[in-house]
RNA sequence: UCCCCGUUAGCUCAGCGGCAGAGCACUCGGCUGUUAACUGAGGUGUCAGUGGUUCGAAUCCACUACGGGGAGCCA
């Protein structure tokens, strides 16, 4: 149990002279002839408690156990440090080992680690420099993002991870079923009978939460979703997972360029919150990740971002002169080639483009007057590619049916969206927000399995499993 | 899902048909205050697995497993 004020971050803060207790694991040792020194951290902060000890000032069986990834409460003074890296270190009195950590066998070293291997060690590698700043800045962003809101008076809304609609297109979901796998129920025609699953229909996990915030919007006129979302979609690269947070705002009376003008604000405020409480774990990643982040954040949350229409983007693209994998004309949706044209060679900062075309774009999304492009914005980062996905939605009843109907969709299981029009409509807009996406941008990792908390016996969960070969037979 | 690349000591990697290697880590020692300390010495192996080619395989071939990159899909 740690005390008031008991964190490292807290016992930098005190006075010369102050008896302190620090409590943390043990991240690296020097030793000399008459005086060791341990660096302790225990989460709470970037910087690491020196500790000192005397030669003799503590018993040998003691300090012996405290090597590397042990765990420690450590009494003491807090005094002037006469070394370089620190203004205070502690200077010990007394030292208990919680967890001794064998140094033949403890996996973590002084070196640095590949991030290959230190997710296999995903229980472990939480101690280290990267990842405690890793999961601190994932910690400031979660706050940020609610702060943002809050202070905007929208209504912090929990939409429901398991969902029984079969209106979401946003991608293939993962069931959730009670029935006996060796033993199905059929219907008289063969197909599984899901009026015997739990819920009465086939379930599943949400994979959107944004015709729940419809809704809300609908009701509560400005809206936030912020949780976790699951795609069983087969997609196995550095920017895809199986479960992924979101954070998925719903804003009534708000068309696409007040849409686009609140992301735009919102990615610069996060960005600016992280900057300023942040700074010694950002100094990390910009000293060890990628040596550009410091200044790439910057100067996003200082400059306005760029604006362009598809068809805009397109005419760019078209007079790069580059013999693009995928060609470009009017139509064709962006490719990932495409996007880190117009982010990191054209722009060289965030891009919004708004108003594609319909048919590369969901139904929902607010049909133009021109009838063939539709309300929708990307919010595009360099490296990342797509960070943010929105639209102003289409709120005519007529148009609405029209797209549901042209599209060949069960215009039955949508009764309810429709009905949101019929009754009371409002124009009305919203985003999504990958937190994950956005944590890459900010750290610059460069793998999005490592901005996840994710546990050893579950290492592959984030990753779609490999086929196996008796499921040939099955 | 498709296309590439990889798997050798705890870690990072070299070796690419003929004795299993280096740096770091680790162990023991030296050093009056170090900052991924410095420094001397020492031990470290299912060469991913299975099968094949060969007098001989870490090395060549096939399959499997796992990891990484790119693409598609998207956040």
């Amino acid at each position: 149990m740690i005390e008031k004020g008991g964190y490292i971050r807290d016992i930098f803060q005190k006075p010369v002279g102050t008896s302190v207790t620090a409590y943390g694991w043990v991240k690296t040792r020097r030793d000399s002839k008459g005086v060791h020194f341990i660096q302790l951290n225990d989460g709470s902060c970037f910087q690491d408690l020196q500790i000192v000890i005397d030669a003799g000032t503590l018993p040998e069986d003691v300090l012996s156990q405290a090597t590397t990834g042990a765990c420690l409460r450590v009494g003491g003074e807090l005094v002037e440090s006469p070394g370089a890296g620190q203004s205070v270190e502690l200077k010990a009195r007394e030292m208990h080992v919680y967890g001794p950590a064998d140094p033949q066998t403890y996996p973590l070293q002084k070196k640095g680690h590949t991030m290959e291997f230190l997710r296999e060690i995903a229980h472990l590698r939480t101690r280290s420099n990267t990842f405690g700043a890793v999961f601190r800045v994932r910690n400031a962003l979660s706050f940020a993002i609610h702060k943002f809101f809050q202070e905007r008076g929208f209504l912090y809304l929990n939409a429901p991870i398991i969902t029984t609609s079969d209106a979401e297109g946003a991608g293939a979901m993962f069931g959730v079923t009670t029935l006996d796998l060796m033993n199905l129920p059929r219907t008289e025609t063969g197909e599984i009978d899901y009026d015997r699953d739990f819920f009465g229909k086939k379930a599943g996990l949400t994979v959107s939460g944004q015709l729940e915030a419809e809704i809300f919007a609908l009701a509560f006129s400005n809206v936030y979703t912020f949780g976790p979302t699951f795609r069983a979609e087969n997609s196995n690269t550095p920017r895809h997972l199986a479960e992924f947070w979101m954070i998925e705002p719903e804003m009534a009376f708000y068309d696409l360029e007040d849409n686009r003008k609140l992301a735009e604000e919102f990615l610069k405020y996060i960005i600016a919150y992280v900057l300023d409480t942040c700074a010694a774990d950002l100094e990390l990643f910009n000293k060890r990740i990628d040596n550009t982040v410091l200044s790439t954040l910057v100067h996003v949350a200082g400059s306005d971002f760029e604006h362009v229409t598809y068809t805009e983007a397109i005419a760019i693209l078209e007079k790069a002169g580059r013999a693009w994998e995928f060609p470009v004309h009017w139509g064709v949706d962006l490719q990932s080639e495409h996007e880190r044209y117009l982010t990191e060679e054209t722009f060289k900062k965030p891009v919004v483009v708004t108003d594609y075309p319909r048919e590369i774009k969901a139904f929902y999304m607010r049909l133009n007057d021109d009838e063939k492009t539709v309300r929708a914005m990307d919010v595009l980062a360099p490296r990342i590619g797509e960070i943010i996905g929105g639209s102003q939605r289409e709120e005519r009843y007529d148009v609405l049916l029209n797209k549901i109907r042209a599209q060949g969709l069960p215009e039955e299981a949508y009764w309810w969206y429709l009905e949101l029009r019929k009754y009371g409509t409002a124009p009305h807009a919203g985003f999504g927000l990958g937190l994950e996406r956005m944590l890459m941008y900010v750290t610059g990792m460069k793998n999005i399995r490592d901005v996840i908390p994710s546990h050893p016996w579950l290492r592959r969960v984030l990753n779609r499993r490999k086929p196996h070969p008796m499921r040939a037979l099955l």
